[in-house]
DNA sequence: TGTCTATGATTGATCGGCGT
DNA sequence: GACGCCGATCAATCATAGAC
């Protein structure tokens, strides 16, 4: 049973000036951190701040994406942008694509 | 952003020619609650538990009286609401994430005025 | 108006690391 | 060596806003 704070909350993160405001940002960060796409307290705080969202939204959001896509693209596709292809793919049009940019250069960086 | 140093990988090794995505193979192993003890024995130890509200509520209540459990209570409580004492050490550790996030998403709230409304 | 879907949020449980 | 805690994450599920 959830609060009516809570309902109110929900519901104000969700209003369409947030969903645009975080895809950008945070769909862009994913993309050129494919090959890691964890980003830091500190790396989180930052996009946090440019979405205007909180760092464990930010967090959802990465946990909930690197979900969807590991489901979506298990055994498809090989590079990282075949990989984002085959995303933005499957989803249907009302799911908002990875903004996948050609010439973008994606950090390798692994732990 | 990221302090990292994107200095190059090379992407192609004796082996393997295809970039590895090692958070694509991410899996975890399937949650292995010991099941309560009698009660027809099996008891589907596969899943996640779906504590009812019963023992919610009492774990509730304890942890307002003490964040943190003592071996003895809880084996008490563990006993008293047929749960594993693994499950009601986990259930605590989570409760006291939970209770962390809370005041953090509490003070982001002071700190930022967010939602003119 | 009601149904369906994409997606944020919740939560029991896991993983790795650390301290005792 | 085992045990508890913590931070981060996973995985399954819940709940709702928006599309139709």
């Amino acid at each position: 049973p959830r609060s009516y704070r809570q309902f109110l909350l929900t519901r104000e993160r969700r209003s369409r000036e947030f969903l645009k405001a975080r895809s950008y940002h945070l769909g862009r960060w994913f993309v050129t951190h494919f090959t890691h796409p964890y980003p830091s307290k500190e790396q989180k705080d930052q996009l946090a701040s440019r979405t205007n969202m909180t760092r464990n939204q930010v967090s959802e959001w990465f946990g909930n994406m690197r979900r969807r896509i590991r489901e979506a693209t298990r055994g498809l596709g090989v590079c990282w942008e075949e990989k984002v292809r085959v995303y933005n793919s499957v989803i249907t049009g009302k799911s908002e694509p990875l903004p996948i940019e050609s010439g973008d250069a994606i950090n390798t960086w692994v732990p | 952003m990221m302090g990292g140093s994107p200095h190059g990988l090379p992407h192609h090794q004796p082996q393997q020619t295809v970039p590895t995505y090692k958070w694509m193979q991410v899996k975890r192993n399937v949650p292995k609650p010991a099941p309560k003890t009698d009660y027809g024995g099996f008891g589907g130890g596969t899943g996640r538990t779906n504590f009812t509200t019963k023992q919610l509520t009492e774990l509730e209540k304890e942890f307002h009286f003490n964040k943190y459990l003592t071996r003895a209570r809880r084996i008490e409580i563990a006993s008293a609401l047929q749960l594993n004492e693994t499950q009601v050490k986990i259930w605590f550790q989570n409760r006291r994430a939970k209770d962390k996030r809370l005041k953090e998403a509490e003070l982001e709230r002071q700190n930022r005025p967010l939602y003119p409304t």
